[in-house]
DNA sequence: GGTAGCACTTTATAGACAGCATGTC
DNA sequence: CTATAAAGTGCTACC
């Protein structure tokens, strides 16, 4: 390695630090996507969006941004768009910056860094949606912000969540005194569009440190772009013969498959082939992880994937829980397991590279419109990226399968030598908008009159792609009038101004139908069973429901019989909105059975889900109980609020109301809770006076687990003092102005 | 009468962010 | 709206 690499950042950072990369973290030298970006200016302090592939090293440009901006005694934001990204670099960070005593902290919705705020804290990481949260809670730490790095910035095309994105950003843009913006961005059509529109500079880079092939399988041939071809031994099936040639030469294959299903099915069909490859000291290891997740799961899903990583493969989707996955992944890195099936999950999700990259079908059936599309170019690229692992492969290779000779024309022409589509804002679409207008009104005092509102839409992507201003400004103004009439909003002539509710309502991310409906619900009702404040809950926009197959409908209906009272509501006639109501009931049903303490296996089976499903469901639906819970307090429906209060507690840990108390212990989750429940122990001052070997003789509880019981529980009596809050309210320095 | 094997028919279809206050299966 | 693989069902041939 040549030292003289890190040469150029002497210019920027002082001799010392240049050192510290190069002999405690192992860098000597700069790849050219960094000598490119800091060419550009990062170092000097400009704007940049850097569209540059997988893996060039665009990590390090953020890096080495943060790290000029810290020196100058400023602040840096890192926005990622998954949890999973967030928690990833929140660790690489969190070494990275220790190493130069700075300190890093992880705000997303699982982690939250106490201390007072995140005031204290140098880099600061959080997902997209918790950084525009913090904008919309007025954190005051924002204006000493001085770096805001995006990653993945071209989800601002995405249509659910980049409307997010778009407005954040069009806020941070009219800040009075802007951060330092990088952008960090895969590749696509209109990055010149993007960086003007942020008054950026565009930066692309192509440079790969794996150099990746690109081709078509047909006929036993794999087609490359550059007009070479190699031709396969056959195996059956074009996925074995891939598979087969990639472990024959010793590598990992990932594959990308349209569906579950599909995903479990190819798993399983390539089994035969990767337990070939598998030495026995591997398998050693493998069943350690597998015995160990055994104890975890026990549901079908998981028991299928058990099975299938002993013989050295995996499947990975997000019906699977959270610790099966990273074992997963963990496996594959460790080259433990010989190949992937993964559905789309894996495409925009945890770093998980592979010598050879397959994508089985180019298009996938599109839920929503009910019909199969073709995927868009930029996602192929994106799983195509995935090749190559640093370090261990010369190359890396990605393969698409043709099943005709047109086919593979096609998908020559269509994909690997395409261009990546364009950026479109998702803007202007209504749920969108009425979230976002009312956010934007209700927690900045500079949008408060028709007039700002138009100019801060002027500001928008949207805006600045489509020259339609009337469009969407009679399109806000329809959803001004429903923030309006829904009391969500107040207009004083050319004013708007935000109710206590509206504000609210901003604060506690939901959607404003979402809280229209809670309202209309609490209106008609003094009280409510369980199952319609679930029912309620999971017909709002922000829920997310089941599918109800064929053989349910049957059930469901029988049940329905018997809890129609409980519901409190005839079903509708209408068809298209009974097959929503049974949807509904059926999430309804299963968030049920979860707070009565169903087993996980058996809700797996019954409802046909994964137990990453459940998670999922259960962790959103616990939300939103808690924001209507919050909006029912608001609005003095005291029985509603707490009634809600109490629902959501249940949901977030899947017990009955009598295990609330032992639940809030650290450790203890609805199965212990429930075994201690049974020994007697119903409350916490019932552990208090247990002694510890009697805890640790109830199932489920360990020597470990009944010390650390009464550590917790002696320490609650002492009262531990709560840390100060800073006090709120105040208006936030981010608040932007819009000056004519 | 029972069943293996095959052809035809039916069925279902990816993912995942947010509050708040501290640590799920 | 432009599909397809897996699971389910039913039929036939054969014992």
């Amino acid at each position: 390695m040549n030292a003289a690499g890190l040469d150029v950042l002497l210019k920027y950072f002082p001799r010392s630090f240049v050192e510290t990369l190069s002999k405690k973290l192992g860098i000597n030298q700069l790849y050219p996507t960094q000598v490119e970006a800091i060419k550009s200016g990062v170092l000097d302090g400009r704007d940049i969006v850097l569209s540059a592939p997988t893996a060039s090293g665009k990590t390090l440009v953020a890096e080495l941004a943060m790290l000029k901006t810290l020196i100058a005694g400023g602040k840096a934001l890192y926005m990622a768009p998954l949890r999973a990204l967030a928690s990833e670099k929140f660790e690489e960070f969190s070494s990275f910056f220790g190493v130069f005593g700075y300190r890093t902290a992880i705000s997303t919705g699982d982690f939250d860094s106490d201390d007072p705020w995140l005031e204290k804290y140098d880099v600061i990481v959080t997902t997209n949606e918790k950084a525009d949260s913090l904008l919309r809670h007025k954190a005051r730490w924002f204006d000493k912000i001085t770096l805001l790095v995006v990653d993945e910035i071209h989800l601002i095309g995405s249509d659910k969540r980049g409307a997010t994105l778009e407005v954040f950003l069009t806020r941070t843009k009219l800040m009075p005194r802007r951060p330092q913006l990088l952008g960090l961005s895969a590749t696509i059509g209109n990055l010149e569009e993007l960086a003007e529109w942020l008054q950026a500079k565009p930066v692309r880079v192509d440079w790969r440190p794996v150099p990746l092939k690109e081709g078509v399988y047909y006929n036993g041939e794999i087609f490359y772009s550059d007009g070479s071809s190699t031709t396969l031994d056959d195996h059956g099936t074009p996925l074995y013969d891939l598979a087969y040639d990639t472990l024959e030469n010793e590598g990992q294959i990932l594959v990308f498959s349209p569906t579950r299903r599909s995903a479990v099915s190819d798993a399983k069909k390539l089994s035969a082939i990767t337990v070939k490859f598998l030495k026995p000291q591997e398998f050693r290891v493998i069943r350690e992880h597998v015995s160990r997740l055994k104890s975890v799961y026990t549901d079908k899903v998981t028991l299928e994937l058990l099975e299938l990583l002993s013989k050295g493969v995996a499947f990975h989707h997000a019906g699977l829980g959270l610790e099966a996955r990273s074992a997963v992944e963990k496996l594959f890195r460790e080259h433990l397991i010989k190949a992937v099936i993964a559905t789309p999950t894996l495409a925009a999700g945890v770093n998980l590279p592979a010598r050879r990259v397959v994508i089985t079908d180019y298009r996938r059936f599109n839920v929503e419109l009910g019909y199969y599309e073709k995927i868009p170019v930029m996602e192929y690229k994106q799983m195509a990226g995935r090749a190559g692992r640093p370090r261990y492969d010369k190359e890396g290779e990605a393969v698409l399968i043709a099943r005709s000779l047109q086919e593979l024309e096609f998908l020559l022409n269509e994909y690997i030598n395409a261009r990546p589509e364009k950026l479109q804002s998702q803007l202007a679409s209504e749920p969108v908008l009425r979230s976002h207008i009312l956010s934007i009104i209700a927690t900045s005092e500079n949008v408060r009159s028709y007039s700002t509102l138009g100019r801060f839409l002027t500001s928008t992507f949207y805006l600045h792609q489509n020259k339609d201003y009337f469009f969407v400004i009679e399109r806000a103004r329809s959803i001004l009038e429903k923030l309006v009439s829904s009391g969500f909003l107040e207009v004083e002539g050319e004013k708007l101004l935000p109710t206590q509710l509206g504000v609210r309502v901003a604060e506690l991310y939901i959607d404003p139908e979402t809280a229209t409906q809670g309202l209309n619900f609490f209106k008609s009702r003094e009280k409510a069973s369980t199952l319609a404040y679930l029912y309620m809950i999971s017909a709002t926009p922000d829920a997310q429901t089941v599918h109800v197959r064929r053989g349910d409908e049957e059930w469901l209906e029988e049940k329905l019989k018997v809890m129609k009272e409980e519901l409190g509501f005839e079903p509708p006639e209408d068809d298209i909105e009974y097959e929503f109501f049974l949807q509904v009931f059926k999430t309804a049903l299963l968030l049920e059975d979860w707070i009565n303490e169903v087993p996980e296996d058996v809700i797996v089976e019954r409802y046909d889900v994964g137990p990453g499903d459940i998670y999922s469901l259960t962790l959103t639906a616990q939300w939103i109980a808690f924001a209507l819970s919050e909006i029912a307090k608001l609005s003095g429906y005291d029985v509603h609020a707490v009634n809600l209060g109490v629902l959501s507690k249940r949901i977030e840990h899947g017990v009955k109301e009598e295990l609330l108390e032992l639940v809030s212990l650290k450790g203890i989750g609805r199965v212990r809770a429930r075994n201690l429940f049974n020994f007697g122990y119903k409350s916490l001052i019932d552990l208090a006076v247990a002694k510890e070997e009697e805890l640790s003789r109830v199932p489920g509880i360990g020597k470990m687990l009944a010390k650390s019981i009464k550590k917790q529980l002696s320490s609650r009596e002492e009262g531990e003092v709560d840390e100060e809050q800073p006090e709120l309210g105040e208006p936030g320095p981010l608040d932007f102005y819009l000056s004519s």
